[in-house]
DNA sequence: GATAGTGGATAGTGGCGCTATCCGTAGCGG
DNA sequence: CCGCTACGGATAGCGCCACTATCCACTATC
């Protein structure tokens, strides 16, 4: 296939496609005159992986770059492309890692990897990460919620071993490489997206609006102001079954 | 105080405050003359927790101000908050919701939902944030990921518990609503960043390297080529016990 | 041979989060 | 009262990023 079909099948813009072709991204098809080249289905799927990263993973399109070249490179150390990841999702702005304030979390992210048996390597980005949200939450004094720290280290292992197990226990070489960064990824973000849901029905629930229509997604939705009128869910809690039927309008 | 001991004291530059006055992020100081103004704890307060937004929680400095409005309207409405913080992570850049693709997964998004008997507004946004992650997750044939749905939402259901119950708990008003929006923010830094931890460790304890000083966050480190010195962390698998207790420095 | 599409290169755009500069006034030590 | 620094307010500019637009010579297809 030639470009414009590129672009048709994987809904990615021209242009866009050559700003990723000359940027790295994706590998340059294969010439079939002076100025003419061809792509095939490995470019469309890394379109679409690329596609991913950056739209539903956040993940900057230099980082992306770095990704994509690892899976690509003959480089089949799984460790290593954790690292490369962890890496790509890490934010661009950061708070200052010079105030003590900081210094001292992190100190204390050590010392929460430590009092987990957590093994990692000592000046792991991701320590910088947790100092970041450490320091954060104690300078404003927010303690209430380090006093569930464990809660969420807990889950963190239970999710991480999960997500670990399905990387490692799939067959395939090539896939397990590629569910690194899409279990990184995108795992992310769909554990996120289903946290805020959680959330929405949790607070329902503990402030006793289950059985109302009222949720927590109510918050900016255009002029209707506040309750809304009966939404097409009806609130059943017996779990399973029943398909998507009454969902469908929007 | 005026404007430089705010600077100091918060570590944000003066012409990045004054920024942030111009954008509503910051109430203006009480007057003292025609061209004077003084700030007070409170404005160093605010001034941390819109840091703690913009640079822990990748907010935008647009969403910032949502909150930070709903937080000191006498907007005392949890779920209308919670609505906001939900639409304030929403990421900027986000897949074509127009493909047929994207469609199919956001009704598998509600059928998730109601599996799980969660009780969400049929037309939250975290919907939309889900069907983003689920199908990019089909589109690259990734349903490995998917099998284990039910993981990923027990445990997201765990958490959020966990979250909306020590919110509700505090019995301070406006410490609850400003828990609403750490608990979403920070609290998903910081269960990004031990999910990371977490990898590394499940990813070196699954690999067999759990005693050797070789982990996952080795990545990109400088120079050191691969193996390296010994780690401080000595790995014990004891979770649990020793609470907060040293948690207390800032 | 007309028309649409292609690859390659270069330049431009829009948004975002600041940052720099200027100006007239205020505070404050002497 | 002088002189200095700091302040507030306003306006303009900067740097980065992820595209997007335009141009060109050439090719594919009808």
């Amino acid at each position: 296939m030639r470009i414009g079909e590129l672009s048709r099948r994987s809904g990615v813009a021209i242009p866009t496609i050559k700003y990723y072709l000359r940027e790295g991204l994706l590998p340059p098809g294969t010439p079939t005159a002076a100025n003419q080249a061809v792509y095939d289905d490995e470019h469309l799927r890394r379109l679409r992986l690329i596609r991913a990263l950056v739209d539903v993973g956040g993940v900057s399109v230099s980082a992306t770059r770095e990704v994509v070249g690892a899976l690509a490179d003959n480089a089949p150390d799984l460790l290593r492309l954790f690292g490369i990841v962890h890496e790509a999702v890490m934010p661009k702005r950061r708070p200052d890692p010079g105030s003590p304030t900081w210094t001292t979390a992190r100190e204390q992210a050590a010392r929460v990897v430590d009092d987990n048996g957590w093994f990692v390597h000592p000046e792991s980005p991701s320590l910088d990460l947790l100092a970041d949200a450490l320091s954060a939450l104690t300078s404003l004094e927010m303690t209430t919620i380090l006093d569930h720290l464990d809660t969420y280290t807990s889950l963190a292992q239970s999710l991480a071993a999960t997500e670990v197990g399905y990387v490692l226990r799939d067959p395939d070489e090539a896939r397990r490489l590629e569910l690194v960064v899409l279990g990184t990824v995108l795992g992310e973000a769909l554990f996120g997206a289903l946290r805020l849901l959680a959330h929405q029905h949790e607070s329902a629930v503990q402030l006793g609006f289950a059985s109302s229509a009222t949720g927590v997604g109510a918050g900016l939705e255009g002029a209707d102001d506040g309750r809304h009128v009966e939404p097409a869910v009806a609130p059943r809690k017996g779990l399973r079954e029943q398909g998507v039927t009454d969902v469908e309008q929007r």
